[in-house]
DNA sequence: GCCTAGGTTCAAAAAATATTGAAACATCAA
DNA sequence: TTGATGTTTCAATATTTTTTGAACCTAGGC
């Protein structure tokens, strides 16, 4: 369905059940709904909670938590998308300036290098655009 | 690296391969290069050739092909992009509605329904959308 | 402090994905 | 047609990712 971002199935189901429920929902009723592991809910939530898809509405005198998405899907699949795809920049960045300086040092063809030069400034670019997408966590 | 394209490693190494290198390569070259089985060379050539990512340059008087990447980077990577996306939403689509509808029949919250409603709504649009984005591979 | 409901961790098991390699297939040349 | 080269297929295997569940925390009530 929507493993096209990268969340495993239970973190996915975790999240349409919470979106197709009027109000907030529990630990347990999560877990006997989609008949998953206590592991997998935990897990689930954290990670939905980490990305800020979901909210805990908090009840006073209440000990258990309840959640529900947070107001904007738009919002929620722009941190989901942030957060895979800026690492991935991150990490290739000093590669790929690696990989040039390599192939210039041994003299390869222009053609390469042009590539490689095409290539490295793509990634500064996004890099460069990314924080304007969203604004980190804490700002 | 680029496993955020959701492309297995092998397929990632193959076209890597074929972009930092000035000329074309063939097959056994490609196989040599990068230490894999026949069998991987051959299924990640495919997929390279399905999406467009590649192409084949044919010397008169050759057995073998010869494979260097396509022109525009930009241009394989919308076509990758294309080929994982629109699949999944046109997939999407029965379901949604069918749940929309169930929602509805069922006299469900009106908060359910009208997010169930945008979800549809955006699904539809990002459809319409989509052939604009680049022409389907016969156009 | 001690107990318990509520939740988290994480090593082991299960499931999903990718890779291999041997056999089958295709194409060309002789 | 036969033989050789070049490529594809696909069942078996290896690798990676996800899920499970039992042991372990933690906060609040008594």
């Amino acid at each position: 369905m929507a493993g096209i971002l990268g969340v495993p199935r239970s973190v996915a189901e975790i999240y349409a059940l919470l979106y197709v429920t009027s109000g907030p929902l529990d630990f347990d009723h999560i877990q006997g709904r989609l008949g998953m592991s206590k592991g997998s809910v935990s897990q689930g939530l954290k990670f939905l909670r980490d990305h800020e898809m979901i909210l805990s509405v908090k009840e006073k005198g209440a000990r258990r938590e309840r959640w529900q998405p947070t107001p904007s899907l738009a919002a929620s699949l722009v941190t989901l998308l942030r957060s895979q795809v800026l690492p991935a920049l991150e990490q290739a960045q000093p590669g790929l300036q690696r990989v040039l300086a390599d192939a210039q040092q041994r003299g390869a063809q222009p053609e390469v290098i042009e590539r490689l030069t095409r290539l490295n400034r793509w990634n500064s670019r996004a890099l460069e655009l990314a924080p304007l997408l969203l604004p980190p966590p804490g700002a």
